[in-house]
DNA sequence: GACAATCTACGACGTGCGTCGTAGATGTCA
DNA sequence: TGACATCTACGACGCACGTCGTAGATTGTC
């Protein structure tokens, strides 16, 4: 089975992941208390979750005792790149410009110093691009 | 019921919208021949996508003879805004920084112009924004 | 008025995911 | 060893959507 073709990745899923990348690994217990208790969720679910990341081959397990230590099967920039390059071909399906247009709106919309980040971030990008 | 909060549009259920705005009215065999044919899809499922469609008040219609004629019941811009929002919280969800920059990323490898049009808007909203 | 063509209405199924609950396995401690 | 706590395994349900199929209504045509 593909290990590292994250097709797709739910939001309490992807959670759990950015808690498993920060603490390098941890049980469900653990992840739970970070991740699922501060939302009001019950233990099963984050379990539950880690179940199905594990089905994914998106994280690993050991036995540790009774319980398992979870682990990122994953690298975080492998996932977030194939997460970004979806929710990007989903927001400019038809025609890039307004499209762009749309979402540097809602950029400002939720917090204005996004735009700088962002503008940054472009040209930035567009610098390494001059040197290529 | 809340007429025009988009809370969320699937793919085709979008697909379908982008037609109806373009088009401005049409019945369920017009958009299917546009929209659904192509991709191989039956007539029934585009008239269930239009009959969810009005169910959320997305879309109006208006007999026409035996057949419905379905006009948008959102402008565009609403939609698309809610929609870039809704994306937006949820790829910059926990930390906006390096979000942005794979956002950037991602542009970038998906067509490289994507940038230029990127750092255009932008500046257009940061100048518009010290107007302000 | 009967017929064939076309539409809509609506139920159904599959999938992905969030969310629980329960049962059974496993480990801890007196 | 027995009682108890804790985990995992797994099934279930709900919801949103994509996707069809079928039945019943509507219409134009001989």
């Amino acid at each position: 089975m593909g290990p590292s073709v994250p097709s797709s990745v739910g939001n309490l899923e992807y959670a759990v992941l950015v808690d498993l990348w920060k603490r390098g690994a941890g049980s469900a217990r653990q992840i739970y208390e970070q991740v699922g208790r501060p939302s009001g969720l019950v233990y099963t679910t984050v379990a539950k979750v880690l179940d199905r990341l594990h089905a994914k081959n998106l994280v690993d397990r050991e036995r540790a005792g009774k319980a398992f230590i979870y682990r990122p099967a994953v690298r975080r920039e492998t996932l977030e790149r194939a997460r970004a390059r979806q929710i990007l071909d989903r927001l400019l399906g038809t025609e890039a410009q307004p499209a762009i247009a749309t979402l540097v709106d809602a950029m400002e919309s939720k917090n204005p110093e996004l735009l700088d980040e962002l503008a940054r971030a472009v040209e930035a990008r567009r610098r390494s691009r001059r040197g290529t």
